[in-house]
DNA sequence: TGAACTCGGACTGAAGAAGTCGGGTATTCC
DNA sequence: GGAATACCCGACTTCTTCAGTCCGAGTTCA
């Protein structure tokens, strides 16, 4: 029901403690997991994934770990999303393809395909520096907004 | 992957075909799980949750049948979702009570809540109706607009 | 009374997410 | 060179949830 995966959310976890550790050259998988409680191989995977994707950076041997691969200001919680969990719609059957072949019904979906496209405005809007940013906000909390159109 | 059940898709689709048939008293479920080739018995459970959230009016015995019991401009998608797939979070721990008890990372959870509540204000500016008059557009789409902040 | 309908819980199967295991490769330090 | 550290990657088990089915009620109306 609209949710994001753990691994998602796991992920943007991972980005956002590299983000905020710009001192370290490269964290381990293994670093990133005890700071948080995430399972190690489980996140490794994740980290891969990401790296695969292009947006981490992955180094091996002693003191090796993940890298951001870019400006943590220039990374989208969309990407990350889209990295690891594919890309997603929030309709059933919205596959590119045929549609929904089986039911001539689907005339619900395309309402629903501008909401999908909302959402991922959305999260295209947010960086992963916003996510940093906010972690320690005791009072001055940085407004960062977007405006987003929806069109029926 | 932020995906919306089956579930609440038909729920939409069957609130839809509703509100195409003001003519008819009622219409049985039956009647809408065969328009789109829906599993008649799982439409009729659908319909029951969305009766017993006060969405639909049902009608028991012979020529019974389901019927919106409010304007159809006056339902949102957002309450059809709600009402069937239960209160939705995008973020995997924010369930109101203790948050993230786990971990203290749930420093991420905070600008995701934001993206959920937009999803929620997109949700809620779509009608039934909206979905209705947008079945057969020839050429002359209506254009309902709806212009959404997201705070971070 | 009986047909047509709603009501609602229990059940099963399938799919996907979450997490684990084990073997392999690259890099660095001593 | 060798050991330690870390990434790499596919296969596997477990668990949850969705999707769909079944069946025994209760209602309404002709």
């Amino acid at each position: 029901m609209l949710k994001l995966t753990k691994k998602a959310d796991y992920g943007l976890m991972a980005l956002k403690y590299l983000a905020e550790h710009p001192e370290r050259p490269a964290l381990s998988a293994k670093d990133i997991a005890d700071a948080y409680g995430i399972p190690a191989q489980l996140l490794a995977k994740i980290l891969q994934q990401l790296t695969k994707s292009g947006l981490l950076r992955s180094h091996a041997g002693m003191n090796g770990g993940y890298a951001l691969a870019r400006e943590a200001r220039e990374v989208s919680a969309f990407e990350v999303i889209l990295a690891i969990d594919g890309p997603f719609f929030i309709t059933s059957c919205t596959k590119g393809k045929t549609g929904c072949e089986l039911t001539p019904s689907c005339t619900i979906r395309e309402p629903l395909a501008r909401v999908n496209d909302t959402i991922a405005g959305v999260l295209k809007s947010i960086s992963i520096q916003d996510l940093a940013e906010h972690e320690h906000p005791p009072g001055h909390a940085r407004e960062a907004s977007a405006l987003v159109a929806v069109t029926l």
